[in-house]
DNA sequence: GTCGGAAATA
DNA sequence: TATTTCCGAC
């Protein structure tokens, strides 16, 4: 038996995790399609062709066969298993290429945006909104990704070649236990374990490298060929590291620079083997929550305590990745995939205001250092080091964060590739910038219990696999499958975020300021209106709960912040994605200014005395405007209230010799006395209940007055109440 | 041929 | 949850 690390495919691991079941391990039937298209021995019965990842089942009632045999279901026919592959529609996992009879596509985009949320696809200039799927299933596992693009392997008419290719072991593995249903030995299952056992990794060192190739056409096994002729040894070094990396690849098979095996047509390019835990060529021990760097590469490294799958950890290059994905928005169909495949992928990043340690400690500081010491501790080299093989030094990808680090106001289209994955795990900053890679929602069952520090295994609601990740740990996030489970992680807890939409609907993904993790992420989203009506519950609850969030993290109000954030971690990730509402753009300097800078502002107003005017007495507490309002309405008010005053002023004078006594001496009289004693102003907009009332101007209406003695009193009042109000006002 | 609802199944 | 089974509709 062929263990993840055994595979020298980069296929996800969830792909071929029976997530729907627990306790079975059947196989799935995209999975078990792509088995198929990998095999040139069923060529004849289905095979890829025209776009990319598209493929035509020519000999339906074979592939029903196969797959009634593979499931042990004698009585499957197309029909049936039509109806299966349907249901992946909504799943955006396949398609329909419509007016091609039996033909469908896989929305590989899909699966790699499932875990690589943070890829920009709106930058590949299609329409196409590339789309993470609901999380498609399972979990829990990490998946490499292809070190170099299609595009640069392929060209977008050559054919695909099988994604079987990135089968690994593990499907193999999950093939074999699908047998088990049917362990007759007559299932299609053995027969394609047997094109792909043993052979695999010899292939696999086969491969090539040198890069000519096998080409398509190459030679039969679901391996061969394994690097396309076209992929760069630079690009796989990046990824997996350079040749003899010994940080790269377990080099189980040896070879210094071990070969990828690739299915020439298979959309994905090249997978390298993961070894097992800590032995994978790039996934280092790390934290899931992948802390990247602005760096062009961004190094991923599933923490191994959250990945319980060996060697499932996955590691990608992101400008490959971004081009990989770009290459599929430009050949694959747009799949319409909702936004809520982002909602659930939250890896989209706006770089926040940067704010001040304080916050952070006060706010993360608790997690981040623990997490950090966690993983410092469970590590061992670290993903980082691990990645340092793979991945340039920070200020290489310096080129590619157009924002400085700590920008206080990146743009929020922010190059995609320079988008880093927030994960919140961090170590220690080593760049000014953290890449949030962020999970996908947890199903409410899962936020529930995935706080939690045990394992969990098994349901899950939303991911639909089980997540026999790990995310046990709780400290940091994984990726992939894990991706659910990750949310649970409390790694990106620290982040809050802020979403906006973007009217392309195309993910963005955004240098985010290590200071700023906890800031708000904006997440660009189409539209969420497939979304169901319980995901949208969630999502909005969610965008409530972030938005307390945000609050609880520019005030911590009270200690209850703390552990709120704490229980939420999950929620964060989900945060990230449901794009609160930023704060009005005229209370964002502010909020900087105060808000953010003292929790102690959380709450009820903070009776603070402002400056006034020199030698003058201080307003009342009550009276004192909060500074907030006092910038936006004092001026304005003042003016006001000179002009009336004067008015006052003027009608007084006049009307003292008329004698008029329409007056409402007492109403006039309480209106100072309110007045002085803080009352709101009620002509005004603009003031509020809150003490920052502007004046007591009772000016209103006419300003007859009583009596001359009253009218004294009167106008003595108003001027106090008036002069009383300006030098509070202290604008 | 394709789609998708509905109920059943594992 | 991921189909499997059935079926009506287009």
């Amino acid at each position: 038996m062929k263990t993840p690390g055994d595979t020298g495919f980069a296929f996800p691991e969830w792909a071929y995790k029976p997530e729907s079941s627990p306790g079975s391990r059947q196989i799935q039937l995209w999975h078990f399609i792509l088995e198929l298209l990998r095999k040139e021995e069923y060529h004849d019965v289905i095979a890829w062709q025209g776009d990319y990842g598209e493929f035509v089942i020519k000999d339906p009632d074979e592939v029903a066969r196969l797959w009634g045999a593979r499931k042990c279901k004698p009585q499957m026919n197309y029909d049936k298993l039509s109806r299966a592959l349907r249901y992946y529609y909504n799943k955006r996992i396949l398609h329909k290429t419509k007016g091609k009879r039996f033909t469908y596509k896989f929305n590989f985009n899909k699966l790699v945006l499932v875990n690589y949320p943070f890829i920009d696809m709106g930058s590949s200039g299609s329409s196409v909104p590339q789309s993470a799927p609901p999380v498609p299933t399972g979990a829990g596992t990490h998946f490499r990704f292809p070190p170099s693009t299609p595009s640069e392997v392929l060209s977008p008419n050559e054919d695909l070649r099988s994604p079987g290719g990135m089968f690994s072991s593990v499907a193999r593995r999950m093939a074999r236990g699908s047998v088990s249903d049917c362990s007759d030995g007559t299932s299609v299952n053995s027969e394609i374990e047997e094109g792909n056992t043993g052979a695999g990794e010899e292939r696999v060192e086969r491969g090539v490298s040198g890069g000519g190739g096998g080409g398509p056409g190459g030679g039969g096994g679901g391996y061969r060929s394994i690097i396309h002729p076209r992929l760069s040894h630079e690009a796989l070094f990046r990824m997996y590291g350079a040749p003899g990396n010994p940080a790269g690849h377990p080099s189980s098979r040896g070879a210094p620079g071990h070969r990828i095996p690739q299915e020439p047509l298979s959309p994905f390019p090249v997978s390298p083997l993961p070894g097992p835990p800590g032995a994978s060529l790039l996934a280092p021990p790390l934290s899931p929550a992948l802390s990247m760097t602005p760096t062009s590469h961004l190094p991923y490294t599933p923490s191994p305590t959250l990945s319980p799958m060996l060697g499932s950890h996955f590691s990608f290059n992101p400008e490959d990745m971004k081009r990989y994905l770009q290459a599929h928005t430009q050949s694959v169909y747009n799949y319409g995939l909702s936004p809520r495949a982002f909602l659930h992928y939250p890896n989209i990043v706006i770089p926040q205001p940067h704010r001040p340690a304080t916050d952070k400690s006060g706010l993360t500081a608790e997690r981040g250092a623990t997490e950090r010491a966690e993983r410092a501790a469970t590590a061992g080299g670290g993903e980082r080091g691990g990645d340092r093989h793979h991945h340039p030094p920070l200020a290489h990808s310096a080129h590619h964060h157009p924002q400085p680090p700590h920008s206080t106001h990146p743009h929020p289209h922010s190059h995609p590739m320079y988008h880093p994955l927030h994960l919140g795990e961090e170590p220690p900053h080593i760049s000014p910038f953290k890449f949030k890679l962020q999970p996908p929602p947890l199903g409410r069952k899962q936020r529930d219990g995935q706080c939690q520090s045990k394992p969990r295994q098994g349901s899950l609601s939303s991911g639909s696999g089980s997540m026999s990740s790990t995310s046990g740990l709780g400290s940091s996030l994984s990726f992939g499958s894990d991706l659910s489970s990750a949310s649970g992680s409390g790694v990106i807890s620290a982040s809050s975020s802020t979403q906006s939409l973007n009217s392309a609907g195309l993910p963005k993904i955004k240098v985010e300021p290590i200071s700023d993790i906890e800031s708000e992420e904006e997440v660009e989203v189409t539209d969420i209106s497939d979304e169901d009506p319980d995901e949208r519950d969630h999502e909005f609850e969610l965008f409530s709960l972030r938005r307390s969030r945000v609050s609880n993290h520019h005030h911590l109000s009270n200690g209850t912040a703390a552990s709120q954030d704490h229980h939420h971690d999950d929620d964060l990730d989900e945060d990230v994605f449901k794009a609160p509402a930023p704060p009005p753009p005229g209370l964002m300097p502010f909020f900087a200014s105060h808000h953010i800078h003292s929790s102690a502002h959380r709450g009820p107003p903070v009776l603070k005395s402002e400056p006034v005017e020199p030698g003058e007495s201080s307003t009342p507490p009550s009276l004192t405007a909060p500074s907030e309002s006092a910038q936006t309405k004092c001026i304005p008010l003042k003016q006001r209230f000179k002009r009336r005053w004067s008015e006052d002023q003027r009608m007084e004078a006049s009307q003292e010799e008329s004698d008029d006594k329409k007056v409402r001496p007492e109403e006039e009289r309480d209106r100072v006395r309110q007045s002085n004693g803080c009352v709101e102003m009620e002509e005004d907009g603009t003031g509020s209940g809150e003490g920052d009332s502007p004046p007591p101007l009772a000016y209103e209406g006419s300003l007859t007055t009583p009596q001359a003695s009253q009218r004294r009193a009167s106008a003595e009042l108003h001027r106090a109440a008036a002069q009383l109000s300006l030098e509070n006002k202290d604008c």
